[in-house]
Order: C-alpha cells, then sequence, then structure tokens
DNA sequence: TGACAATTTAACTATAATAGTAACCCTATT
DNA sequence: AATAGGGTTACTATTATAGTTAAATTGTCA
C-alpha cells in the first residue's frame, strides 16, 4: 500500500466522491460525466456505481441510464442531518424568526474560505435571492462573509484578507484590500455586517456571525436578506440590528461544540 | 472475486454502512460500537472511521474517541436531499398545510415494508408523538400502513396481509388477518385510512396513500395526528376526511416518477 | 501513584478486491 | 445497414484490505 496510508480505503473515498456529486444544481447524471468529472475509467465508474445502485443510494433509469440519488441517499441525509440534534433546534429557532417577522434568513458555515449555506427561510411575497449551496470568493462580498471575517482576530484577519481573490461581483463590491480591512473593523465594532449590492444588484443583507459556544470561534455567520424595494440599507440597520445580533448569539449558543480532532 | 459480485465494491458498502448508523437516537458512536453492530474487525473498523474522518465525513473527540456525523455529512445529506428538488417542494406543501391548519403531518415511504418518515411537521400547543424515522411492523397499526395497504391490488394485499407480523402493540391493534384485510377494503374504499389507538393509547390519526404520478403505484402515505384529547375518531372522520385526500393528491403529483432500474 | 482493564492504534502479510485493458453489446442516428 | 457513443462484461496483474498479533494509550480504582 502506498505509504502512510495504511488505514485510508480508497474505495470507500472514490464511492462517497460519486454521492458527493449530485445537488440541486446538479440532480441527474451520466456515467461518463461521473468518470470524466472524477477522473475514473468507465469500468471502475460502473462499479462503484452499481454498488450505490444495489445498495440503493442511486437509481438508474434503465433506458436512458441517467443515474440520480434514490430513496436510501435521502434517508440517510436526513438521518445525518438529524444526527446533530443541535441543528434541528438551529431549525426551529430559524423558523420561528422568519414566522414572526417574514424575514428571509440565510444561515452558512464557513469551510476552506466557501461559504457553506445550511439553512435557510425565503420570505413571502418579495422577491428573494436564492444563495447556492457552496458561495466560494464571497467572504468579501456577503453580508454572511463580512460576519465571519469579522469573527476573527486581528491577525488571523489580515492574513486572510491577503489570501482572498476580491472578485468584484457588482460595481459595489469591495475590491481594495484596504478597505475590505477597514469594512471589517467596522463591522466588528458595531456588531453586525452590511451588504449593500456588493453581491448582486438589489439585495441588501445584515448578517452577524455564528460562533462555537465553547471555544468563541467563528464558524459561520447568519444574515437577513432584503431587496431594495423592500427598505433602504439605513432601515434595514436601524430595524435589524439588534435583532441579527441576538439572532446570532441564539444560534451560536445551540452549535454543537467544536470537537478537537 | 466471490462469484456474480465482480461489479460490487465492499469497501464502498462498509464505509456508508458505517455512516448509515448515525441518526436522531444515535448520534454518537464509539469504533468498538461500530465494529459489534457491524461485525467487523476492530482494524477495518478503525480504517474506514479513519477515511470517514480524514475525508471530513465524521469527526472524532481527541479525548473520549467518540465519532459522530462533521460537518462534510451534513453537506452531503442537504445536497443529496435537495438533489431530489421534488423533496423540497413536498415540504413546502406540507408546511403550507401545517401552517394553515395546525395540524400535525407525516409523510412516509414504505421500503422493505418499513415505513421511512419521510418529513413531519407538529402542531404546536398540543400533545404529539414523534414517529421514529423508520418504523417496522406498522402497516397493520398506524394510519400511514393501513392507507399505503390500500393502494395495493388485492393480489398483492392479500399476500402482504400473510408476510406481515401483526404485532400487537395497544389492545385495539388488529391482530387478525381476516378483520385486517377487511379494514383495509373500507379503507380503500372510502379512500382515507383511520388509526384509533392501535399504535399508542391517546394517538388518533387519518391517512391516504401517496401513489407514483404516473404509474400509480402506491409508495407511501400521508398522515394527519391527533390525539384523543383534541377531538374523537368521527369528528376527524367529518372535518379531515376531504383534506387528507386532497393532501395525498396533490403529495403525489410533486412525487418523483418511479425510475426503472 | 501505580496497576488493571478496556479501547485504540500500529505492523505485517496472505488473500481477496480492484484497476484497467480490450472486447463486446446495445441504442440512437443517419 | 452502417456508425458512433456510451455502457457492460471478461479477464488478470496489481494492490488494497482483512485479520492476527502486539504495542500504545486512556480511564478507573485502589
Amino acid at each position: 500500500m502506498s505509504k502512510g496510508k495504511y488505514y485510508f480505503s480508497k474505495s470507500l473515498e472514490k464511492g462517497l466522491s460519486i454521492l458527493a456529486l449530485f445537488n440541486r444544481e446538479t440532480p441527474v447524471l451520466t456515467q461518463s460525466a461521473i468518470a470524466k468529472t472524477l477522473g475514473l475509467n468507465m469500468t471502475s465508474t460502473y462499479r462503484y456505481i452499481n454498488t450505490l445502485v444495489e445498495l440503493g443510494y442511486l437509481e438508474k433509469n434503465a433506458k436512458t441510464k441517467e443515474i440520480r440519488p434514490a430513496l436510501l441517499s435521502i434517508v440517510m441525509g436526513t438521518n445525518l442531518i438529524r444526527a446533530t440534534d443541535h441543528l434541528e433546534m438551529i431549525k426551529d429557532a430559524v423558523d420561528r424568526i422568519h414566522r414572526e417577522n417574514n424575514i428571509s434568513i440565510d444561515l452558512a458555515f464557513v469551510v476552506n474560505d466557501a461559504l457553506v449555506r445550511i439553512y435557510h427561510r425565503e420570505a413571502e411575497e418579495t422577491l428573494t435571492y436564492r444563495l447556492p449551496d457552496v458561495s466560494r470568493n464571497c467572504l468579501h462580498n456577503t453580508a454572511l462573509g463580512k460576519a465571519y471575517l469579522a469573527s476573527l482576530s486581528e491577525d488571523q484577519l489580515a492574513e486572510k484578507i491577503n489570501s482572498l481573490q476580491l472578485v468584484a461581483r457588482t460595481p459595489k463590491t469591495i475590491t481594495e484590500r484596504e478597505r475590505l480591512h477597514a469594512e471589517i473593523r467596522r463591522t466588528r465594532e458595531r456588531g453586525f455586517s452590511m451588504c449593500a449590492e456588493e453581491l448582486l444588484p438589489g439585495l441588501l443583507a445584515i448578517g452577524a456571525p455564528l460562533c462555537d459556544p465553547v471555544s468563541g470561534k467563528g464558524v459561520g455567520a447568519v444574515s437577513f436578506d432584503f431587496s431594495v424595494l423592500q427598505q433602504s440599507a439605513s432601515e434595514i440597520m436601524t430595524r435589524f440590528a439588534g435583532m441579527i445580533r441576538e439572532t446570532a448569539q441564539t444560534l451560536s449558543s445551540l452549535l454543537p461544540p467544536e470537537q478537537k480532532a
């Protein structure tokens, strides 16, 4: 076996990498697409897909050969999500705030500088923007990302800002490192982040960081999202500054404490 | 390789079987518990767990060695669930009915004669019973199960009733095959199932089958649940017979069409 | 503090599983 | 009817894994 990897199963890795290809944007794949994406040859691909199909995680359309997640994937998915019961409580809390105020809420964790959306609720009867499940290069141009950055220590922040790609999504996106640094400092002082059409024209958001309940380390963020047609940025700050901070605090206390690996 | 199984990866099967152990009731496991449950030796168990930990699907507490699903599991779980966008729409529909009527709703698929709960909402300010994620031997003593049975053809039904274990959960549980058969026929005629304290004292439920939108084949059921303290069985039938049938029809139309394997 | 018990990790090979090539088989298209 | 492209199967050399044994680690209790 290749050195240093006695205790690692490549087969499991490959099989999981197939399952992990499916999401809202990609609910259906062909064997050849999977093989190409993962760089596997057709036979191995066939073997892993066949395994997943026989186990009931995937299903294959007999005619078109299209492959998609099957019932067992959904069952496992819900079980895994529920296994961390914290998440259920977090969802309940988000649901309550959503219901009582009819606002759009996004909740995301930060993994490898990407925003991974964990949960969201959309306000009814308003224009809403649906954040993708995983967003890269968005720490500088979203309320979620800026809130997360504000949770970092000054040292970490300086390093992070240096390493980020400050992609310009709109004319209002902050693309100068110095300006971003100043913006994050302001965010940290007032306890919430604002994002005014920096990701998408017409989209306003206010956010606050989620922190590990034990270590206090920032792990993600929560945001309320609005359209410019509803309210102005200053209105949002006045009305929701308190609520977003309280929400972040409530949700943070419900988070699973960090597991030291 | 063992005959006839050239195209099946046992490693993948074992790794997935570890992931599949986690759920709301079992959010944390030790290596030895996993090894025992799956009948694996400690070294293999260690290898697969280690793989899943390195990949980020599981995390291990450095002190206690307890193992639990990690962020990547949650991400994959949500992705798999969302991959079948139908489910999102189904949830929205259930949410709407729940919100407008404040009733407890359960939605389950039937897999290998087990009820797999896919989604549920609980009425507020009432006593509720939380159905486990997977329930076996419950086709005869739940509104969900009886509704599903009613969706079968007469032949399939006769065979199924013969093969079921009619476990008595309460004095009111139907345990004679003939009586159950008659009950299911009645259920089929009126288009909804009733379950009055047959699973649990005090629990009343009304249900209707969910059917594949193309083939019409029964795949699961939806139920409204009540406590005897709220309403009587006859009240429920009068008030909710129409609604449960409509709900089942709406949800059925949202189901992903069966994939012929 | 030390020693026991339980659990976890590591080293090591025989053996079973997998990768990858090549050939074959569909099905759709022309 | 011929062609092309993906999908499936057969077949072994290669290599990953199972499972034994032993060592290390941790928790518990004297």
